[in-house]
Formats: structure tokens, sequence, C-alpha cells
DNA sequence: GGCGAAGTGGAGGATGTCGTCCACTTACGG
DNA sequence: CCGTAAGTGGACGACATCCTCCACTTCGCC
């Protein structure tokens, strides 16, 4: 055989899905129900809620926790990285939609759900968790196709024409901001707000002149950070 | 002198800014001075600001902030009744302005520059602090001139058929999400989304028939408080 | 001035979370 | 089977925050 000496490739890739498959049987399904806990226990509580509340509810203890997630940041990151893989195929889709109003809104209504539903994933989408270093690159993927994707519907006059890729960075965080609702009334409020901004976001009917005040400065990778204590 | 048993008005309302006036002049100084910090450390970093943190900041030991504010609750509501009250005038000012539809305008936007200026407000302004007892009465207040203030623009033609009073507590919460920006981001992020909602607000064109999801059962009072830790 | 009550600051016990360490258990290749 | 290395759980020390208690200081009235 051509080679031995454990020189697997360094650890390909930290925080991603692909559960390291030389992990024991046991180890593998621990980590599977960790995982979910933290998903139960920060829509719950959010994402500040105690380490010690995630092993109780996976069933385990807190080293084992520890030793698969050694921060905090890593056990939300990996906790959220299949919403974050699915949002990233919805903007696939969207972007082969010959209709570039249609997959730019279907994109946006399956982001914001995911938002709504699943608490604690705008901490990963909206760039909270600095640490997520792989996630940089897909972010820069995102915003990459999100722009072109604007363009395109812009230039299909299915978007007015001061409208600003920032806007969709606008319309996230606003969302987010329902996020904190009862599952049900936030599933409609993120619907209603969404169908009210699609309609301010088409052209204006030529009577109305309607200026807007100037985009933000914000990429979906530029939000801010809550503070930390300093 | 025509009288003098202090017999003072008893208190006229409790939380407001009326600092107990039969207290001493040096503890009157500190309670500003307390409230004064407290709006800045929220501010800062967030209601969930350590006690200390405001204390320090005003150059107060903890007790004296205790003997004041005996809670969290206490101290973020007070520290916010300025602002409180402001919102209270502003929607005075909006249902004795003739034009409806600027009124009601010109109320969100004073709201709303509120909401992202001063951190922390949400908090109180969305009864995340239900212990905020006379607030229910304010609330209900304020709640009943919207209601008001949204009917009126709607008969006067400058809202759309089915606006609905949540939509304004949707509103509210939206710009809420935008409050985590750096202050000159949120401020523009606030604008421009008001003003896209406010677009969509108005009654559509003939030929759009544009049909809205339903709207969220949230009233103002209504709004899910964060869970604490179970 | 001087005295009493109101006011003050900081120490300190209680609580809760973090993250590590180590003696025990379990998977799994021979 | 059985040995061994991987895996595990919970106890534990460090640390932060809460909030109370009490000896000392200051205000303001006589």
């Amino acid at each position: 055989m051509p080679d031995q000496t454990s020189h697997k490739p360094p650890e390909h890739t930290a925080g991603g899905p692909p559960a390291d498959p030389n992990l024991r049987a046991d180890a593998r399904r621990n980590r599977e129900r960790v995982l979910e806990a933290a998903r139960e226990t920060f829509a719950a509580q959010g994402v500040d809620a105690p380490m010690s509340a995630v092993a109780r509810r996976a069933g385990v203890g807190v080293a084992t926790l520890y030793r698969r997630f050694p921060t905090r940041s890593a056990l939300v990151t990996a906790a959220f990285t299949e919403q974050l893989s699915l949002c990233a195929s919805a903007l696939d889709e969207a972007l082969a939609d010959p209709d570039p109003g249609h997959g730019l809104y279907t994109l946006l209504e399956k982001v914001c759900t995911t938002l709504v539903t699943d608490r604690g994933f705008e901490t990963v989408l909206m760039a909270r968790f600095p640490e997520a270093l792989d996630y940089d690159k897909e972010r820069a993927r995102a915003e990459e196709g999100l722009a072109r994707l604007v363009r395109r519907a812009r230039e299909a006059g299915q978007l007015r024409e001061d409208f600003d890729p920032a806007d969709i960075a606008l319309l996230l965080l606003a969302v987010t901001g329902l996020a904190g609702q009862p599952r049900e009334t936030a599933l409609a409020a993120s619907r209603r707000l969404l169908t009210y901004l699609f309609q301010a976001f088409r052209p204006p009917p030529p009577g109305r002149p309607a200026p807007l005040p100037p985009a933000p400065p914000m990429g979906l990778g530029e939000v801010h950070r809550p503070t930390g204590r300093p």
C-alpha cells in the first residue's frame, strides 16, 4: 500500500457536518444527540443557555460536550450547519429560477422561515460568531450570489432602481426582530412583513416618485456583533 | 406663609420622573446619577449588564443602587420613563395632526428613532418588564390612541383597507431587530425600513390586487417576553 | 456647633456557570 | 473472550453576579 503513517489530511475542516468518520460508534451517536439537544435548548432559551442544560437534555455529561465542542461558538456553529447549507442550496435554486423576482422571493421566504423557527440561527447567519472560519468563504459566496440575483431581478424590472443589496440584510435583520414571538405568531408576522416589503421593493408606479433615504452600509458579513462585556 | 404641612399631592404618579421630593438633596442627586449611568450602561452592554457596572459608572456603591431600585426591572423601567412619556406626547401630537397619515408617520419615525438610539428601550416599550405596573394603563391608552389614529388614516384613504393595527407592532418589532447595529447604521436602516413599509401601507393602485397574508395576533402589550431560565 | 436620622460604601455569603481532571466503562480488533 | 485505547460522567476549583447587612459619613434642622 502506498502509505500508512496516520497522515490524515489535517482535519480537513472545522465545525462542519462531516462527523469525523473515524469516531467510535457510540461517540458519533452521542455527538448527534448533543447537536439535537443544542438546537432544542437554544430554541427554547437562546444561545446563551448554560452548556450544562444542553448536556442534560442530551443525556450526556458536560465533559462529553466540551470534548466534542470546545467552545460555545463551536457548538452553536455546528448545531446550525444544516440550516446554513439549506440556505445555501436555496440560494442555488433561486439562481436557477428563470424568474429572478420569484426566485428571490422564494429564497427569502425560506430563509426567514428558518430564522423565525429555529431560534438562535440568526446568531450564526448574521456573523455573530466570527470563529466560524470556513463560513467566511461560504458567506462571500452567498453575498456574491445574492448580489447577482438582485442585479438580475432589477434588470428584469422586478425591483425598483434604487434597491440596494443591503436591503436584503435590512430585511433579514428586521425579521430577526420578530424571532422572539411564539412560533405561530412569528411565522405569521414574518410572512406578512415579507409581503409588505416585497410590494415596496417593486418598481413604483410612474405617478409616485417616492424617494428612499440612503441605504445603510450593511453587508451580510458586516452586521455588528453585540458587545461582550468590556 | 399660607400653608406648610408637607401635604404635597401624594406622589401624583409612580415610577415616573418625579424623584421623590422629600428625599435628601444628596440622595436625589445620586438617584439621577444612577439613572444616567443606567441608561449609558444599558446602551453599551444591554439591559443585562451587571448592576455593579451601573453602580461603578455612577460612582456609587451597589447598596445605594439597590436601595433606590430594588429590582432590575425597577431600574430599567425608571431609566426609560422619560423616553416613554416622550412617546406618549408624540402620540398626542399625532392625534392632533389634521393629516392622520402624516401624523402616524411622524409618530412612528420618532418612536423608531428612540428605539434604535437608546438601546434597551424596546425592553420597556415592548412589555418585557410586566412589573412596570402603571405602564399598563399608559399602554392601554396608547393602544387605544393608536387604533384611533389608524382608523382615521384608513378612512382618509391613506392606509390600505387590509391594514391592521397589529401591523404597527409588527413594524416596531422589526425595527427592534436593527437596534444591535452601530448608531449611525441603525438610524439609516430604520429610516429606510420605515420608508419602505409606509409605501407598502398605502392603498395599492387599482391595477394590483396584492393580497396580504393574515395579520399576526400581536398587540403592543402582547408581545412575547423572552423566556427566563426554567 | 451639635445631634439624630437619612444616606452611604464595600465586604461577604449565596448562587450559578464555566471548563478541567480523573477514575471508571465500553467498543471492538485480535 | 480479553486487552487496550477511546470514550464517559460527575465532582470540583475558579470566577462572576446577586443582594444584604452593618459600621461609618453626611445632611439639615435646632
